[in-house]
DNA sequence: TGTACATCAGTGAACGCGCGTTCACTGATGTAC
DNA sequence: TGTACATCAGTGAACGCGCGTTCACTGATGTAC
C-alpha cells in the first residue's frame, strides 16, 4: 500500500509534524506556554525524541517566524500582482489580506501575539521581519509615486500603512470582535483616509 | 518608631504588594507566565496567603488592567489639558505621551502585551479599556471639529489615532528600538499626516 | 477599664502533576566492498 | 547480489524541580459587654 520512505524523507516529516503541532498548541497559551512534552504527545513521539530536530523550544520558535513569513510573503507577492490605480489597489489588497488571514488564522495569530509577547529573541525576529515588509512597501511606493516623497516621508507612510495593517489582521482574528464585513469595510476607509493624508502631506505640510 | 495599623490598612498593603510584585514578575515572561508562588516569595508571604486577596491569577490580572488603565487616563487627562490648536495639540500630546510612558513603563508595557496575549478574559477587558479610549477620542473630535465629520469618520479616524499611538508606545518600550527621539518625531509627523488625510477626507473622498 | 469571644491574614505541611533534560539503548535504514 | 558494519531517529527509565491548591492551624487585632 504505502511507499518505502527513506530515513531523511522520515524525518522531515516529523519535523513538519512537530511544528504544526507546536503551532497548533501555541494558539493556546503563546509559544512561552508551550509545553515539549506535549507537542511531542501530539506528534507521537517520545519527548527527547524532539531533540533530534531541534536544539531547544526556542530554535523551534525561531523556525515558526520563518514560517509564518512564508506566509505572509505569500500574501505580499499576491498583492503586488494586483491593479496599480489606488482605489483599486487598496479594494484588492484588503479583500487578499482578508483571504490569506483566513485561510493561515494561525500563521498570523502567531506573527501577531510573538511580535508583542514572544521571548526577546523571537520577538525581535518579527520586529526585523516587520522592518523588512516596510521597507520594501517604500520601494513600491517610491516606484509608483515616482519618487514624489522624500525618503524620510516615504519611510513614515511605509511603517503607518503596515501598523494600520497589522491592527486589521488583530481585528480579523479577535473572536469578540466585529464582523469581517465591518471589518474590511472600516480597513479599507482608513487605508484610504491614510493615503490621502499621505499624498496632501508633500504639497502642504512638508517641514 | 513605626505606626500602629489596622487589620484592613496591613490587607491593603500586602495586596498592593501583591499588585506591584506581579506587575513586575509578569515584565519577564507575561501574565501568564507568572508564578503565584514567585510573587508569594517577592511578597515575603507564604503561597497560600495569596487566596486572601484574590480568587485566581486571573482575578489578580483583571486588577492589573484596571491599574495600568488608570495610568493611562491619567495621562489622557493631562493631554486634553493641552492647548486646542492642532499642530500644538499633536506636539504636546506626544510629549505628555513620552513622559508618561517613561515613568509608567510597566503599566504600558502591561498593556502593550496583554492586549495582544492575554488570556481570553484580560484580553478582551484590554480591548474594551482601549475601546472606550476610542470613543471618548472620537467625542473630543467632534467638539474641536465642530461635528464637521459623520460619526462612522470620526470613528474611523479616532480608531487609526489609537491604533497609530499604540504602536508608538510599542516603539518607546523596545529595548531594541530607535533612538526616543526619532520615535518621538516620526510619531508627530505620522500623527499630523494622519489628521491631513482624515482633514481632506471629508472634502475630497466620502462615500 | 477589663474580660471573654470572634474575626481573619498569614502559616506550614502535604498532595499529585507535568515539566525539561540526561542517558544508555534499539533496530531499521543506508553504505562500502 | 550478499554480507558486514555504520548511522541515527526514536525509545523508555529516571532525575530533580517548581507548580497550584487543600487543609487544619495560629495568634494578633477587633468587638461586645
Amino acid at each position: 500500500m504505502s511507499e518505502p520512505v527513506s530515513r531523511a524523507e522520515q524525518k522531515e516529516r516529523t519535523r513538519r509534524a512537530i511544528l504544526d503541532a507546536a503551532l497548533t498548541a501555541s494558539a493556546e497559551n503563546g509559544l512561552a506556554g508551550l509545553s515539549l512534552r506535549q507537542v511531542a504527545k501530539d506528534v507521537g513521539i517520545v519527548p527527547t525524541a524532539f531533540y533530534r530536530h531541534f536544539d531547544s523550544i526556542d530554535a523551534l520558535g525561531l523556525a515558526l517566524v520563518e514560517e509564518s513569513f512564508v506566509s505572509l510573503r505569500g500574501m505580499l507577492r499576491e498583492v503586488r500582482r494586483g491593479s496599480p490605480a489606488p482605489r483599486e489597489i487598496i479594494r484588492t489588497s484588503v479583500a487578499v489580506l482578508a483571504r490569506h488571514v483566513e485561510q493561515q488564522r494561525d500563521h498570523f495569530a502567531f506573527i501577531a501575539r510573538e511580535r508583542a509577547a514572544g521571548s526577546p529573541q523571537v520577538r525581535r525576529a518579527v520586529r526585523h521581519q516587520l522592518e523588512l515588509v516596510e521597507r520594501e512597501l517604500a520601494t513600491d511606493l517610491a516606484r509608483i509615486s515616482g519618487s514624489a516623497w522624500s525618503s524620510e516621508d516615504l519611510q513614515v507612510v511605509s511603517a503607518l500603512i503596515v501598523t494600520a495593517t497589522v491592527a486589521i489582521v488583530e481585528d480579523l482574528l479577535d473572536p469578540d470582535g466585529r464582523p469581517t464585513a465591518d471589518v474590511l469595510a472600516r480597513a479599507e476607509k482608513q487605508l484610504r483616509m491614510l493615503v490621502v493624508g499621505a499624498l496632501q502631506w508633500r504639497s502642504d505640510y512638508e517641514d
